[in-house]
DNA sequence: GGCACAATTCAAAGCGCTTTGGAGGAACTG
DNA sequence: CAGTTCCTCCAAAGCGCTTTGAATTGTGCC
């Protein structure tokens, strides 16, 4: 069923048809009644590809993830991509994801951009200074960052957690606790987000006039081995830490089976403040959750993020968009008093 | 630049100009040289949109993600996701993801179907009697399983491995080494290639006449967690297990990580065979490596699948395609002689 | 009654490419 | 040399939809 045979059965034209469907004014409301009904009836679905040929709108966004060959899907990126799905459903859009060698990125965002494959893609995990935002600029291609890169004035759109805010205040709070020895075990230091998080951290010393330690300041891929190694070296020390500062809540899992191996129990000996994404399989909810922790869902990340680029690619309005988020932080069971006293 | 204006500038119609692009033979060498060389020049790229309009291919595959709320998307799926992305990229397809919620996962392929927007699918994680074989049957929708259920024969393409036969060899290799107490730590055995592990593990118990014990079976979500615990609970029986048959490498080192923390020996103290999909970042290879595993690659299950969903699609053939491949079992470091000495 | 104007509807022209059905020669055949 | 065949190339007709520009009808106003 097409649309010539649909409007042919109703003795109106592809014209009338086509613009009852689409919702446009210049249509009798009894016309339309009749359109729908019979369109319904006779299940009759638009071809999107002619659709798209017409309009010159691709109707999907797209995703490039570059994959070193150790490289995985980690499940934070996962969690944001199910978000995001859900709003590009629910808007009628695809989501073409495109996983190519590292190697390979820019030819794949330029491919989406030449073929128009995509009105728009979501840029991940941006670098201190990302080249991606001039590439995309200069391919005219719409493009949303979720996070953003040294210099968010430059003019892009971006969605982003107060990551560096949110690191000073957890430091904040186990300093006020009396913890002096906090180590750091953060994402990959190359990555924007992690790079104003290490910044955060060393503001919040800093502020207290306690000296920062090289041997308390991991960065590294956020999985749970991860956590559970530094923990065991770094209590291994001559003057272990006394408090953690995590970036992900499957790095935490890791210490605090460290520590618990350790005979140590979290939140009396030791303290651990993590990041949590609300990865929905490790729930770190309730009103005293496992974990004190700076909380920002990152799938709602992904559904915002989604939604901000289709009003950009839609919406005539500001020419970029921007949105930063505030990562609470909630007091759990893993953090206690530290040495130094403490309780404010 | 568009086909027209090219054609133009060589003094060509644009059939010629079409034809000399796509390859057909009835252009001159000569005349097919230049436009290509114009069309190189002149940076032409022919709008896919209206190539997939005039074919009416998509060139594209979908992939539909089913997720439940506190679901995740596991690292053994986005690797074979790896694989399959890397053979697309080559043959100038494009990777539709479709996440939804599980419910509405017929409702998504139906979507892609009805819209035309896909060639064909890929379909995940097979249960033991799959209704998306007939759902899929009836949108006319080409689709390639990974896995297959229980009706292999019911006419439709599949690649899997011999999961039945892998553990069936790799519970009858730890028999030999003198193991009667053997657990098995099994994938969701709702799903088609749990059930038939298991079904291997039981049958191998059988023709050796070790009963079966219950106490040593468990089926769930395969992350680490899982065999950490697992484990532990296990070895806390009044009559523990001395071998662990595990269904994934991931689970694998949870058991590992809590059979060191026993204290005990792996290879000499507990025996463990994992399943290894040759996860990128979690190798277990080299002449000893760390496990004795069943092991086959998923990304190149990924690579391969893709390629034969192609196959089904483009070359004419065979109604249907189906391979099986064998897992093959490696010895490692992770499995030594049981109670009852052994050693064949 | 006549004119301006709004409300509906339509025919036709794209969107940019592929493909069918020939056409025009050159080369070959008897 | 006429009749075939092969090699190249082309004009035009789609693919199925949207959108422009215009026609038609109905309504309000003086």
């Amino acid at each position: 069923m097409k649309l010539k045979e649909l409007s042919k059965l109703l003795n109106l034209s592809a014209t009338t048809v086509s613009r009852a469907l689409n919702g446009y004014p210049e249509v009798n409301a009894e016309t339309r009644a009749r359109v729908l009904a019979a369109a319904r009836r006779h299940g009759y679905v638009p071809n999107q590809m002619a659709q798209r040929l017409a309009t010159g709108r691709a109707m999907a966004i797209g995703h490039v993830v570059p994959l070193a060959p150790h490289q995985i899907i980690n499940p934070i990126f996962a969690e944001f991509m199910h978000g995001a799905g859900e709003t590009y459903s629910a808007a009628g859009y695809d989501m073409l994801l495109s996983i190519v060698p590292e190697d390979r990125e820019n030819e794949a965002y330029a491919t989406m951009a030449r073929h128009n494959k995509v009105d728009g893609v979501i840029v991940h995990g941006p670098g201190r200074h990302d080249p991606r935002v001039d590439m995309l600029g200069e391919l005219g291609l719409p493009f949303l960052m979720h996070g953003r890169d040294d210099r968010p004035e430059h003019g892009y759109s971006w969605l982003d957690i107060n990551n560096r805010q949110a690191f000073f205040e957890a430091t904040g709070f186990l300093l006020g606790l009396g913890h002096r020895r906090i180590a750091l075990l953060n994402g990959i230091e190359t990555m924007n987000f992690a790079w104003r998080r290490r910044a955060g951290y060393l503001d919040a010393l800093a502020a207290r006039d306690v000296a920062m330690d090289p041997a308390l300041m991991r960065s590294g891929e956020m999985v749970e081995p991860y956590g559970h190694a530094a923990v065991r070296e770094m209590m291994a020390l001559p003057d272990p830490p006394t408090a953690f500062l995590v970036s992900a809540i499957t790095v935490a899992l890791g210490a605090l089976r460290a520590v618990r191996e350790l005979g140590l129990e979290p939140g009396r000996d030791v303290s651990i403040v993590t990041h949590d994404d609300e990865l929905s399989f490790l729930s770190n909810a309730g009103p005293r959750p496992l974990f004190t922790a700076t909380r920002s869902s990152i799938r709602a990340a992904g559904r915002r993020s989604a939604e901000l680029l289709l009003a950009l690619i839609n919406e005539p309005g500001p020419a970029h968009r921007r949105e930063l988020w505030r990562a609470e932080l909630v007091i759990g069971r893993s953090t206690g008093p530290g040495p130094e006293g403490g309780g404010d």
